[in-house]
DNA sequence: CGCGTTTGACCGGCGC
DNA sequence: GCGCCGGTCAAACGCG
């Protein structure tokens, strides 16, 4: 039992924003191999990664980010401001309520979910609203890879497992979670690298519009999230995020991160990520001024290191 | 008992 | 039209 010699720690970080078609085949979010290889991605992106590339030639440290709606537009230099870059539309459906599958099974229809009470179950099982024009997920989707012995990456929300698939060509199989919290139809997918065992690979999809839960005590995630996650608007799009975030962190990183892994282990990373992504256009200098508040010393140097410092720094003209 | 996980069935999309 | 495939549901089970 006993401890493994490897330890969680930041490995990759991934932002996906759904592709409309086009681009890059078919397949939105690459392998690391893959985008390590940069067959195919964006201008900018290539350039990042090879920034990346640069620190860990052979290791697999990369992001990809792919527009949806109005993708295309590899203008953005790596330098650039890209505050332009579109966002993430925003789903259609107001805090995305009514998606869920479209035209959901249901043999017998019947059975009513009890969650989201609101008005999902709406009249009839007759798939009434359902975007038109639509198909396929709408909303962004966000991954990051975090190496680590454990899935269970504590990012402060609490999730359900609600599927498990065998990935092909791979041994590992897919973990499908939602968050627990009724109305929000956050899902997360877990699954593992199949030639890298140690990193896995976690997708999130949507945002949740609700605080961090209550309890969740004993977390590092408690004394990291709490008021960065119940910050002030849950839904305000804007603008992008990562893109600096992660030319700055992979500045700094380049460390192992090594937290007291447990079945549970709260990865910074994935904390970040998850915070960030929770306001990504809300990313307003004061929330990550409010991050290094809340790190304990001895984490706060660690976020340090992957908060760029221009966040925090930004605080001042502010 | 409440709640989260397990697991096989099932569905919609897509390629052939 | 059929089969593959990714994703989801839901009944049953297990655990505090
Ligand atoms: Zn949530």
């Amino acid at each position: 039992m006993s401890d493994e010699p490897r330890q969680p720690y930041f490995q990759n970080f991934m932002l996906d924003h759904q592709t409309t078609d086009q681009d890059q085949g078919s397949n939105n979010i690459m392998s690391f191999t893959e985008c390590l290889q940069g067959t195919n991605m964006d201008h900018y992106n290539s350039s990042l990664a090879n920034s990346f590339g640069v620190l860990s030639p052979s290791s697999s440290e990369v992001f990809s980010s792919v527009d949806q709606g109005n993708q295309q537009k590899p203008e953005v230099g790596p330098d650039q401001t890209l505050a332009n870059s579109s966002v993430s539309n925003s789903s259609s459906s107001e805090a995305g309520v009514a998606e869920e599958d479209s035209g959901k099974r249901k043999k017998n229809g019947l059975v009513v979910k009890e969650e989201q009470g609101q008005e999902n179950t709406k009249n009839g099982n007759n798939k009434v609203d359902k975007k038109k024009g639509e198909k396929k997920q709408k909303e962004p989707r966000f991954a990051f890879m975090t190496k680590s012995e454990v899935d269970q990456l504590e990012d402060g929300y609490r999730w359900r497992k609600y599927g498990q698939k065998a990935v092909k060509n791979s041994p590992y199989p897919r973990s499908y979670y939602r968050c627990t919290t009724q109305k929000c139809t956050v899902k997360k997918r877990v699954e593992r690298s199949y030639e890298d065992p140690t990193t896995v690979i976690t997708t999130y999809e949507g945002q949740h519009n609700h605080p961090v839960p209550t309890s969740l005590r004993g977390n590092a995630a408690s004394m990291f999230t709490p008021s960065l996650l119940s910050a002030p608007t849950p839904f305000s799009y804007g603008s992008n995020f990562p893109q600096d975030f992660l030319l700055h962190m992979h500045h700094h990183h380049n460390n192992t991160f090594n937290i007291t892994s447990q079945p549970t282990s709260t990865n910074s990373a994935s904390l970040v990520a998850a915070s960030i992504y929770s306001h990504n256009n809300n990313v307003n200098n004061s929330l990550l001024h409010h991050y290094q508040q809340q790190l304990v010393p001895d984490q706060y140097g660690l976020l340090q290191d992957i908060v760029p410092s221009m966040f925090l720094n930004t605080t001042n003209h502010n």
